[in-house]
DNA sequence: CTACCTGCAAAAGGTTTGCATAGCC
DNA sequence: GGCTATGCAAACCTTTTGCAGGTAG
């Protein structure tokens, strides 16, 4: 991959927002720094850093892709009420890994786990 | 809700094929029986369905939403070869499911999980 | 110099919606 | 009869793509 100003400073957009941002939420944080910045470009370095495994690519029915700058293995949980997702780290789901392995006679390469329901803020 | 033919026959449809048809694949089938049936029909069935909890809908990161007539707590291994989506059931969701909402302080409303991989076939 | 990247704008693809008509209860 | 559902087509929104020019190595 040829180093491109632009691809830099989308991944440290990504990495510096803890709150899963959309590609449009990049685009218009990014074009603060850099403001002929396409939204094409956005879409093409986004595609670029989920393929090399720098990023990962959080798919909610019917809203626009999230993203997320941490890709180690984990879930996340969308609060109903207030739209944020929350990262959540589970020891269990290297165990519910192989599970499934086994069980479904499959080859993981991938986990997208997505909770709904109610935050702890919103629960109040 | 008002019993209507349509949503009959899409709700059959989708009880009837095992394998998590897409809203396009739905109206092709469906319009075999009824003729001029429309997509947007389709649509808005399946998204009351859904809102009573009839049928699931599974997002896959760009692909379109497909439809699972089986609303009973498991997940959805996706295979990366040949496409086809296939259910796994774990009795250890359930714990999974407290582990969670201890640990994050949440209330969960649905379980969306996607593993995707090889598929035994495919590994072959 | 060459291959990859960008900006722009147009196109694509899935899904939603407005409107007038038809169908259930 | 009233209220919901339908068909049709246009609109919507996110994402992708073609092209001509720019930039890293």
């Amino acid at each position: 991959m040829k180093y491109s100003k632009q691809r830099e400073l989308i991944l440290n957009c990504i990495k510096e927002n803890p709150r899963h941002l959309t590609a449009d939420s990049i685009y218009e944080i990014v074009k603060k720094d850099n403001p002929n910045l396409s939204l094409g470009t956005v879409y093409r370095n986004l595609a670029q850093l989920v393929e090399h495994d720098m990023i990962l690519k959080i798919s909610i029915s019917g809203e626009p892709d999230r993203y997320d700058g941490n890709v180690d293995d984990h879930l996340h949980f969308l609060c109903l009420d207030c739209g944020k997702v929350q990262d959540l780290f589970l020891d269990e789901l290297t165990a519910i890994r192989s599970l499934v392995e086994q069980r479904g006679d499959v080859k993981i390469e991938s986990f997208d786990i997505l909770l709904k329901g109610t935050c702890s803020e919103c629960k109040k």
